[in-house]
DNA sequence: ATGGTTTTTACTGCGTC
DNA sequence: GACGCGGTAAAAACCAT
């Protein structure tokens, strides 16, 4: 077969999938020709339609973008979620022989032997980059969100990348652990954000929230703190607007509760909540344990246990 | 799973503006 | 009458075992 030969049999078949010649007109005598983008067999000559009703070889889908297709397509490999790439990737086969079955020379063998172990190593890497890319991106969001500061960020994305590297994550959705690292990272600074609020901006429920953040705590031996209540004092003083003296008094109102065991087994959320509002009863800045409730996003029931516990133990 | 504890939900009555 | 508050019972959530 010479190269001219190949040449013009495929410049013919491409000229014929457009237009083909499938005989004469019957009105003028002119040639009929077959039209596949359009869908219709006409006459060159004098534009009559022969034959529109065409067999359409192609998909019966549309796609209107790659999400789409992938989607839609119903050929190509099986995916399997066993597998991060979902199978998708890939592979450097593991016989020794090449793509005619011929047994590799010990030279090539070695060759295989490298590009097997490159790939694996690439594959990894990609995924965990693309897992952190994504982790760091929520993390971001949440944050700012909730009003966190760039170093908070920073330590919760640490956790993440720790909890990335002793291989936490299987099992746990990215977009959990990568709460629990913000939370627990917001709780290291001092300035913890209660479920509730990380509940709101977050994907991820309580339960499974809760339940990652001590699955990773324990893995990682991260050590945090109980969250102290007064730690919410200035966050909610600010969302009610009310002075420096209220947030003063409910601390030292927290502080002869502390002595007095007020705090063991109870919400600190609460217990702040119900401080704020002793105070700014004491104090004459009066808010309502609505308002307080709000803003702390506690029942209103909770404060008036609270409260009144608070100033039984401020009486005497 | 279970039991004990805390918190929430829902409803009530009381006093005040 | 609406509002803020106190109280209660039952349901729900939480936690350690």
């Amino acid at each position: 077969m010479s190269d001219t030969e190949t040449r013009t049999s495929v410049r013919e078949s491409e000229s014929e999938t457009t237009t083909e010649s499938t005989g004469e007109c019957p009105e003028c005598d002119g040639s009929v020709v077959h039209d596949e983008e359009h869908g219709e067999t006409a006459c060159e000559n004098c534009g009559l339609i022969v034959d529109e009703d065409e067999i359409d070889l192609g998909p019966e889908w549309r796609a209107y973008d790659a999400r789409d297709r992938a989607e839609k397509s119903r050929v190509g490999a099986p995916a399997t979620k066993l597998i991060h790439d979902e199978g998708l990737s890939t592979n450097v086969g593991w016989q020794d022989r090449d793509g005619y079955g011929r047994t590799l020379s010990a030279d090539q063998r070695r060759r295989a032997q490298r590009l097997r172990k490159w790939n694996e190593r690439y594959r990894t890497q990609d995924s965990k980059d693309r897992n952190l890319r994504q982790a760091l991106g929520e993390i971001d969001r949440m944050a700012s969100a909730l009003g966190l500061p760039k170093d908070i960020r920073e330590t919760a994305s640490v956790i993440y990348r720790r909890a990335l590297d002793e291989n936490l994550l299987p099992g746990r959705s990215i977009e959990g652990v990568a709460t629990a690292a913000l939370y627990g990272a917001a709780r290291q600074a001092g300035t913890p954000r209660s479920l509730d609020e990380l509940e709101r901006v977050s994907r991820v429920g309580r339960r499974k929230l809760t339940r990652t953040y001590r699955y990773v705590c324990r893995e990682l031996g991260l050590e945090v703190e109980p969250t102290k209540p007064e730690q919410y004092l200035p966050r909610l003083t600010s969302a009610l607007e009310l002075d420096e003296d209220v947030e003063r008094r409910a601390r030292s109102l927290l502080s002869t509760a502390r002595r007095e065991g007020l705090h063991s087994g109870r919400n600190p959320v609460g217990l702040a909540a119900a401080a704020v509002y002793a105070s700014s009863l004491l104090t004459n800045h009066k808010v309502t344990q609505e308002a307080v409730g709000e803003a702390a996003s506690v029942s209103e029931v909770t404060i008036r246990n609270r409260y009144t516990e608070l100033l039984d133990v401020v009486e005497d």
